[in-house]
DNA sequence: AGTTCATTTCCATATTCTTGGAAATATGAA
DNA sequence: TTCATATTTCCAAGAATATGGAAATGAACT
C-alpha cells in the first residue's frame, strides 16, 4: 500500500483529516470569521458550547495539522486560522483532484485564492 | 456540540473525510487522471499494489462520499471521479475556510475552480 | 448445466479517534 | 503568598476506521 510517500500528498492528508470532522470544520470556520485578532479557547467555549478538554484536543490537531497558529499574550492565547496553509490546501486539491494530469482547465483554476493576513499585531510581555 | 447541522458542512465532512486518508488519496489522485473513461478495481489493485478486498472497501468510501462515480460494463465496473462533486468541494472550503465573512480577496477567490472535464483547452497566460 | 474472471461482502483483528471529568499548569492580581 | 481565572494534559472508555484472507456474488462464455 504504501508505495509512494509524497510529502505533499501526507500533509493534505493530515490538513483534510483535520478539517474532517464535525466540530473542528465549525471550529475553524469560526476562526476564519475572527482571522485578524484571533479567539481563544474560552470563546470558543462559549460560542461552540464544547467542554474546555474537548476544545483543546481539537484546536491542538488544528495547530498539528498547520492550519491554526497561536500567540499567548498575557493569560490569554489567541487561535487564528493559518490562511496561507489553507490555501496551499486547496492549491493541492485544485492541482491534483480537479483535473487531468497536465490540463489545465480554464482562468478558475490558478491556485491562488487568498493571501495571509494583510497585517499583524504583537504585544508579548 | 452538535448544534447546527449544516447540511453544507455535513456534506463537505464527508468528502474531506473521504479524501484524509493515504490510500484514498491516492486512489483518488489515480482515478482523476483516467477522469474520462474511468478505471477498473483490477487495474487499480495493479496501479496501487492492494488488496481487492482494501481497494473495494476505499473505493466504496470514496462512492458514499459522492467524490466518485461508477458504472458497470459487462463483466467490468469503471469508477471514474466526479470532478463536479469535488470542485463543490473546493468551492465550499474557499468560501467557508479561506476567508472572513463577506470579505472578499481578490480576483483568486472566485468559488469555480474547474467544471467537469473541458473540451477544449485555453492556452494559460 | 459448469467454468472462469471481476469484484464485492463477510468477518475478525488491530489501530486510531473522540469524548469529557478531574487534575495539573500558567499567568496575573490582591 | 494566596486566590482566581485561562488553558492544557491525563486518563479511560466507547466509537469509528483500516486491513486483508476467505467466501460469496455477478456476468460472460462454452
Amino acid at each position: 500500500m504504501t508505495q509512494a510517500p509524497d510529502a505533499a500528498a501526507l500533509r493534505a492528508v493530515v490538513a483534510l483529516g483535520a478539517l474532517a470532522q464535525e466540530t473542528r470544520l465549525a471550529l475553524f470556520r469560526l476562526l476564519v470569521e475572527h482571522a485578524v485578532d484571533g479567539l481563544t479557547p474560552g470563546a470558543m467555549t462559549l460560542k461552540l458550547k464544547l467542554p474546555a478538554a474537548t476544545l483543546s484536543f481539537h484546536l491542538k490537531e488544528l495547530v498539528r495539522a498547520g492550519l491554526v497558529l497561536d500567540r499567548r499574550e498575557g493569560r490569554f492565547i489567541y487561535y487564528r486560522p493559518d490562511l496561507a496553509s489553507m490555501n496551499a490546501l486547496v492549491g493541492y486539491l485544485t492541482e491534483n483532484c480537479c483535473r487531468a494530469s497536465g490540463e489545465s482547465c480554464g482562468t478558475g483554476c490558478a491556485p491562488s485564492a487568498c493571501l495571509p493576513v494583510p497585517s499583524r499585531r504583537k504585544r508579548p510581555s
